[in-house]
DNA sequence: CTGAAAGCGCTTACAG
DNA sequence: CTGAAAGCGCTTACAG
């Protein structure tokens, strides 16, 4: 098959190049007869646009591109991110947009890749997913030079930039309430990392229950996390000589790996510790452990944050805009029963 | 920033367009000290091509696609993708190519995407994960296009098409031949879905361990799993009324499920029943249980396809490549020590 | 509703 | 080693 060319299909058609391009680009001002010869020589002879040119001309691409910055390790172990772009993709696909993805590993490459996002002619708008310290210099970056961008995660530096999250202090809020209201009263939690935003605001979500409900903050029941299975084990058996009677796990993984942790202590859960997570991804259910825990709409989430991207896109990026998702707690077995105070 | 282009740089330099697009292309024969030049001017106007129009005249986006089909339904619990695409990305940092991601869920999504796939002046070449029946169809209408690919797994229909793959029936008949060698007779097996070479290439890396050694091949030991911890755990529960004393997982999540069911059943691992998984992921070392696996080099993996593929794009992609990867037995707990006959 | 023409920002023989 | 020119395949005012 010979490359053909809008050309091709004018001459075929006997129109000008300005009619195909109309009827490719659903332009009303086409009479219906027209638009009916031109599409079935389209159709026939399988002529497909050829993007570059078309982005050339017009200057949109159609593509946008997804960042996963270098604080992205836990890529490998959280179901969040499969989730997420599930959800990216999904939207994309529908929106007829296509996807970049850009996994930096380093600073370095970051910015050895800065220039292929940045540069013109190629992305119409960005998703960062963020909600880490080290994700500033991308972020203010693609700001500068004006890119749309939204940022999937509250980032630190929130004014003047786009983002979509979920209402994290409300749900840790709720999670501890719910703790509380089943007559816990030393509460633990072990959080997600301090560098990241949801760290900080499911941790804010926790300490607002306790002071809410008149019990104490206590340092020692608080112990960072970093979203994987195996820091919910370590930070669980940090948490153990205080003797918490429930934890509030950031993250379904951990809440696995502190179940662990304390089982092994010879712990019965829940009657002597409950444990409510953050997630509700299948392995919360599927599990001989059937999790207490927040759920996220996480491939929702990805979604949203696409047709966002895309209005920004089509409808001028300014002023920013924030789209914020609920969550929902999910009551499993974790928690087990209300206890006599 | 006014935006600025190569006719700019050439005024500003003093040189002609061609030039300017000769040093950006590294173009040899340039004088060092125009090189120099353009390069400073470049450098401290901020410019950067466009990139759809370099596209355009020259033929080369240098973007390639990774199209996960509609098979892949694990993608949210398997950490083979997020190694898979992490070797494909840092691959494609590395080489200065951008990667698109099409997540394909269904037969109608993979034929909405495909235009987009196909349509010229977007993609190089083509990366397809892929060893699954359904996925069939894309691979064939990418090899009509002449589209460059490189399918990631076995394909079905593997004429005519390069692909890279690990060899899963030399890893497989490793596994169950250290299985035997420590004295187990009754080797059972949960394979992977019999619709993907995957699952059809381990199952007879077992098969031919077991012959090799005058085992009986025995139906019941065999059960066909789908790659997930729950798959896992349902496949032992078939096999525990058969009372096979060990058992070859087609991945190590899959033993996973299956030791977790074991050890419901009362059973001591690995005294009454051993196990061997297939990856070795961190989780196969990281939880309570060490899992003896076999190691598959997914991210190198990822990083060869991307590097075939660029080699087909750039040295011509007929006749049709093929690169097999290695795999190694990794020994930890799971097998105990040998018995005696 | 339609066409002629200019233009999008590069690359690449070709000639010198 | 360098430049003038053609061309990549579209879109989009503009004019009618």
């Amino acid at each position: 098959m010979p490359t053909l060319t809008l050309e091709d299909i004018a001459r075929q058609t006997g129109v000008s190049r300005s009619t195909v391009s109309r009827v490719l680009n659903n332009h009303p001002s086409v009479r219906e007869e027209v638009r009916q010869r031109v599409l079935a020589a389209i159709e026939a002879s399988g002529y497909q646009p050829h993007a570059a040119a078309r982005t050339l001309a017009s200057k949109r691409s159609f593509t946008i591109g997804l960042i996963l910055p270098q604080s992205v390790s836990f890529f490998f172990t959280d179901p969040y991110y499969p989730h997420l772009i599930k959800g990216i993709a999904q939207a994309c696909n529908q929106h007829d947009y296509t996807l970049a993805l850009f996994l930096v590993g380093t600073r370095e490459e970051e910015e050895k890749i800065f220039p292929r996002i940045s540069g013109k002619g190629f992305l119409d708008g960005v998703l960062i997913q963020s909600g880490h310290h080290g994700d500033q210099w991308i972020i203010g970056r693609m700001l500068d030079i004006k890119m749309p961008v939204v940022v999937c995660g509250r980032p630190f530096r929130s004014d003047n930039v786009s983002y979509i999250d979920v209402d994290n202090i409300r749900a840790a809020h709720q999670a501890v309430s719910h703790l509380i209201r089943l007559g816990r009263q030393r509460i633990a939690t072990i959080t997600g990392p301090f560098a990241s935003t949801v760290g900080l605001d499911r941790l804010e979500g926790y300490k607002k229950a306790l002071q809410e409900r008149g019990l104490p903050i206590q340092e020692n029941l608080i112990v960072e996390g970093d979203f994987t299975e195996e820091g919910g084990y370590y930070a669980m058996q940090r948490l153990l000589p205080h003797q918490p009677d429930a934890v509030f796990a950031a993250s379904d993984l951990m809440a696995l790996g502190a179940i662990r942790a304390a089982k092994e202590a010879g712990l019965r859960v829940p009657e002597q510790i409950a444990f409510v997570g953050f997630d509700d991804f299948p392995l919360a259910s599927s599990n001989e452990i059937r999790l207490t825990t927040i759920r996220q709409p996480v491939v929702q989430f990805g979604i949203q944050a696409v047709e966002l991207l895309i209005d920004l896109i089509e409808h001028g990026h300014q002023p920013p805009r924030r789209v914020i998702l609920d969550t929902e707690l999910i009551i499993r077995d974790t928690c087990g029963a209300a206890r006599r105070q």
